[in-house]
DNA sequence: GTCTATACGCCGATAGAC
DNA sequence: GTCTATCGGCGTATAGAC
């Protein structure tokens, strides 16, 4: 019976300590001493600390990819639409630090650039994707162009990706809570106000609503 | 004939620099490097670094504000709607990297943070009064509800105040062009693609498009 | 107002014993 | 795998001469 390696505590308590006060204050020292571990510890199983925040994107990836694994085919239910913004949300706020400092980890590090660029780009082109059909299930606005499916799919990128960031912002501290999760899904569909089909929208909604 | 003094020429450094690196990877020694003047010279003007940035939001704020100086009361106009995000957009560039590391410099810096929710706080009231009004003309959706107004002034302020940022964090540098920031306007007028008066819209996005 | 010189602390990272 | 000890570097900020 294995008990937990430090590396898994690291990333674990690195996580916690990261989204409680932003991954740039947070140092290799304070991580050791929350963990009550050696420097030369945390060392020996990572690099540096990109390498944690690296192995932490990983996660997050992994994660939010897999809230994504759907047959993307068939018909898209008011519950599958929900269900991708509510679960994705939930793992967003799991790995807050990564949106609320993300220029600046960006910046420090090519590689994990290049690879949230390229989750960017997926994510939207799945979002565009997830639109069209809804749109050719009847229950988005007109005959939609692509372009409109990508306007959609960014607009809402735009409002998922910094929600968590702008209640942090606009709230003193950082103690978000599940309800401000579900008013950010509120706001991402209001954005598709007027352009979904009502009984579809009506739907989706009471999806949100069972989430709170 | 007063020479330009240190005061000003430190901020109009600092704004450059941090636009450039983030706000947080400059530090003071770099802002003095590259003025070619002393540490004490620096600490004689301002009493630490968060007071340079302070100063700077401080100009921000007044830029900002004076981009919305108009009569509320008149109908408005589509140059006028185009106007408030033209404007207040080159502002937000100007300032970038205020919201670049938005989250950080905010927990550094509790009165900072505080006018700054102050000035969030009024930007939504004001686009939502915007939007109101726009409905009054008859320009905006049916009789819409204030809190569709409030929705709809969230939104675009999400999307107002993230643009840079997303720009920054798709391309690999930090240099932002022009059409770049168009893109963002018209972004901002997808959110209320459908909810707008058609010959509104297009007169708007005639506005945009001059701007560029 | 501006300089030189410097104190002090923290951070990232490593060496080497156990 | 984990520890102790430590190094070099950088960042903020101040003291005191000019």
């Amino acid at each position: 019976m294995p008990k937990i390696s430090n590396r898994v505590r690291i990333l674990q308590t690195s996580r916690d300590l990261m989204n409680q006060s932003g991954a740039q204050s947070i140092s290799t020292n304070h991580i050791c001493e929350a963990l009550k571990i050696s420097p030369g510890n945390l060392y020996y199983h990572f690099k540096n600390k990109e390498e944690i925040v690296y192995a932490l994107f990983l996660s997050f990836k992994t994660e939010f990819v897999g809230a994504f694994a759907d047959e993307p085919e068939k018909p898209v239910s008011p519950e599958d639409f929900a269900g991708y913004y509510i679960r994705t949300l939930d793992i967003a706020f799991d790995y807050r630090f990564l949106f609320s400092g993300l220029l600046a980890l960006l910046r420090r590090d090519d590689q994990l650039a290049a690879e949230y660029r390229a989750l960017q780009t997926w994510t939207l082109a799945r979002l565009s994707a997830i639109a069209a059909q809804v749109a050719e299930d009847g229950n988005l606005g007109g005959p939609g162009t692509p372009t409109q499916y990508d306007s959609i799919a960014l607009n809402t990128w735009l409002i998922w990706s910094n929600w968590v960031r702008h209640i942090e912002i606009s709230k003193g501290s950082s103690d978000v809570s599940r309800s401000d999760m579900v008013q950010g899904l509120h706001q991402i569909f209001d954005v598709l106000s007027g352009q979904l089909a009502p009984q579809f929208e009506a739907a989706v909604r009471a999806h949100l609503n069972q989430a709170e």
